[in-house]
DNA sequence: AAAGGACCCAACCGCTATCTC
DNA sequence: TGAGATAGCGGTTGGGTCCTT
């Protein structure tokens, strides 16, 4: 396992991108695609390594990038999906359309951590600092059912990356053997869309895809994961399954269904459709966890005045105090449910 | 108005997993 | 089969902007 010289060669440029070079990877992306990131700069006639080219593009030109603030609903997302899943933040990614993992690791750690913070909630663990113990009541169940759960939503992101890698050779075949053109057009094989436009032009609500879809959006994720016409058959279903070990996990079969779907589905709003399904399947079983996780939550990210520490710090308003001391023993409960870090979570992470 | 601190986020760094030959 | 190449990921940083004094 070499590592890639990047960056350190002599001659090749850092820091900021100037709008002309945005120009130039926009325009050859959009003519050739991306193909060899390792030998795109020279083709583009950029003096950057191919690795600070990927980044601009991923995280910042892809025309499919939604930007500016995020949403109650994505913020309620991104806490959500931390408790289960930790820092993994192209994870997080899958679930958020159209947001790149590096934008949410970064509004993680410049809102929203600081806002569990400030709430006297451990970040890290999702856990109240002043609660150490579990509650020996029957949330131990609840919290097993939630880390298995994880575990779940660790294995079928394994699981679509693994088809997406499968369809892509498929893919590929197929688009040999169709067509004469050549391997650098592997990684891009349809065309840019007529009314393709660049992005950050102001417009925060693009809707066209990336040339270059990846498995980092679950949006993208039909274009290459089923290429041939492929449905999400029972025979499917159960060999994923199979692949994950989750044969005798207790997955309720109807939630391995809607990942399936989720991953293999056409349609952005198909797909959305399915995780929320999924993330209130989670919630349901763990008795109420969206509405009580999330809305202390929302209901701080919509007053944004709401600075109450857990051990009673004074909040801005009363009515947004009030409402956090009524959820307070259920926010509280909550968090035990949540109870294992993800360093520590079983075998999957 | 200016200085300094806080905040934000694009970009970089370094590591690992996967691919290719 | 193993070594090198490549892509992806998460942590960190640096510089621009905003806010406070």
């Amino acid at each position: 396992m070499g590592r890639s010289p990047c960056c350190d060669k002599a001659g090749l440029k850092k820091g900021p991108w100037t709008p002309e070079e945005d120009q130039k990877l926009l325009a050859y992306i959009e003519d050739h695609g991306h193909g060899s990131w390792r030998s795109l700069p020279e083709k583009a006639g950029l003096q950057r390594c191919g690795k600070s080219c990927r980044l601009r593009w991923t995280n910042y030109l892809r025309p499919d990038i939604k930007r500016g603030k995020f949403t109650v609903q994505e913020e309620q997302t991104i806490i959500q999906l931390h408790a289960l899943l930790g820092n993994r933040w192209s994870a997080i990614a899958t679930h958020l359309a159209k947001r790149t993992d590096n934008e949410i690791k970064n509004y993680w750690n410049t809102h929203l951590k600081k806002r569990l913070v400030k709430m006297g909630i451990d970040p890290v663990t999702h856990k109240h600092k002043n609660e150490t113990l579990l509650s020996p009541t029957g949330q131990s169940k609840n919290a097993a059912t939630l880390s298995h759960m994880a575990q779940w939503e660790s294995a079928r992101l394994e699981a679509e990356a693994r088809l997406a890698r499968e369809s892509k050779l498929l893919h590929l075949q197929h688009y040999q053997n169709n067509n004469n053109n050549n391997l650098d057009k592997q990684c891009f094989t349809h065309k840019t869309p007529a009314n393709w436009t660049k992005p950050n032009d102001g417009n925060g609500d693009q809707q066209l895809e990336s040339p270059t879809s990846t498995v980092t959006s679950s949006e993208n994720l039909p274009l290459v994961t089923r290429p041939l016409g492929m449905e999400p058959t029972e025979n499917r279903i159960k060999s994923i399954n199979r692949e994950n070990n989750n044969e005798s996990s207790g997955i309720p079969a109807n939630m391995v269904e809607l990942a399936v779907t989720s991953s293999t589905s056409s349609g952005a709003t198909l797909v959305k459709d399915s995780e929320h399904d999924w993330m209130r399947q989670i919630n349901s079983q763990t008795e109420g966890f969206e509405e009580g996780f999330t809305s202390l939550l929302l209901a701080d990210s919509i007053g944004r005045g709401f600075s109450a520490s857990v051990t009673g710090a004074v909040a801005a308003n009363g009515s947004d105090y009030s409402y956090y001391e009524d959820n307070k023993n259920y926010w509280n409960s909550i968090l035990n449910l949540v109870d294992s870090s993800p360093s520590d979570s079983p075998t999957m992470f």
